[in-house]
DNA sequence: CGGGCTGGTTCGGTGACCGAACCACAACGT
DNA sequence: ACGTTGTGGTTCGGTCACCGAACCAGCCCG
């Protein structure tokens, strides 16, 4: 969209955060940012998205305030307490994509990083039976990981090393 | 997409999930299946979404095994268990458009229809514990929903009596 | 046989997306 | 002082998906 023509069902909780969400790359881009990403060039290289497409997004997920852009020594792009709280709807959809695009298993698994734990699909650790909060999450390769992916860029190599979400990459 | 260019990172689940379930639309029309949306024509109705792309939709999603399209003495759409999987996605993405674009509260609660629980951001109903499964769930107008919103189609009215999910419309 | 209902397809116009090139600015080396 | 490199974008022409409106085909009913 870019928001050019909305959708018509305004009743909807649905329809509004697909305003928001649900184009082509923001939920990817925003996939990344709980992985560390938080530079424009990382997201390009990454994500392989046109440049310019990149920029509107950013523009748009910064105006929603789902995510911030900070300016140090870098340009940082992060997300806010509003866009971290989009961590269900990433883990829920990486969860049905694994369940019917993965038969060799999940690519990547996401743990409580305290005691190891999987998740359950209500993003309960299967061992503490705690309900695991973003910042407790860790993600790492899964059975089903593709040794083939690894090497071609810096960034997605970082990215398949088992981490914190939100820690930063590099 | 319609598939037409994919989503280059094809070692994670959320990428290939979102080629069936990411393009404008798609999940809007998934939704309106929970909620017994079942012929083509009520879809139209309902969404205001253009037939060409409603038709396009359909197929990629009765392709991807979401919808079944039987034919009785009328056609009728209905999720498959695959399909039926997709509920936490939809369910987390509407929590969060109520959390952060719903000042007046939400416009549709969710309960448990055993016991009238509200679900919690797990899906666990808040009054009995259990994690609540799609066909005990029951969907009503919730405190935010704006009667404005009533007597403009059948279809949508229908949609917005308490109703349990997959039960269908009519 | 005619008229309405349903489930689509066809069509021209518009706008979003695409990749590639370009640009501005800052840091650094020499 | 001057090129080089890196970073965060913008610009541009071509293509493709989406849009609304019109059209069409099969079925049921009288």
């Amino acid at each position: 969209m870019t928001l050019p023509s909305t959708y018509a069902d305004r009743n909807c909780s649905l329809a509004r955060a697909l305003e928001v969400v649900g184009e082509r790359w923001t939920l990817l881009i925003v996939r990344d940012a709980f992985f560390g990403v938080r530079r424009f060039g990382d997201f390009v290289t990454q994500l392989k998205i046109p440049r310019a497409v990149l920029a509107d997004r950013l523009k748009l997920l910064v105006r929603e305030g789902v995510l911030t852009r900070e300016e140090g020594p870098a340009v940082e792009y992060r997300l806010t307490p509003k866009g971290v709280e989009l961590w269900p709807v990433v883990r829920t959809l990486m969860t049905w994509g694994d369940a019917h695009y993965s038969p060799a298993g999940a690519p990547r698994s996401v743990r409580h990083d305290h005691d190891g734990g999987l998740l359950d699909p209500g993003g309960r650790c299967e061992r503490c039976g705690q309900l695991v909060p973003v910042a407790e999450t860790r993600v790492e390769p899964g059975p089903g990981f593709d040794p083939a992916d690894e090497g071609h860029d810096p960034v997605s190599d970082a990215i398949n090393t088992p981490r914190r979400l939100l820690d930063p990459i590099g």
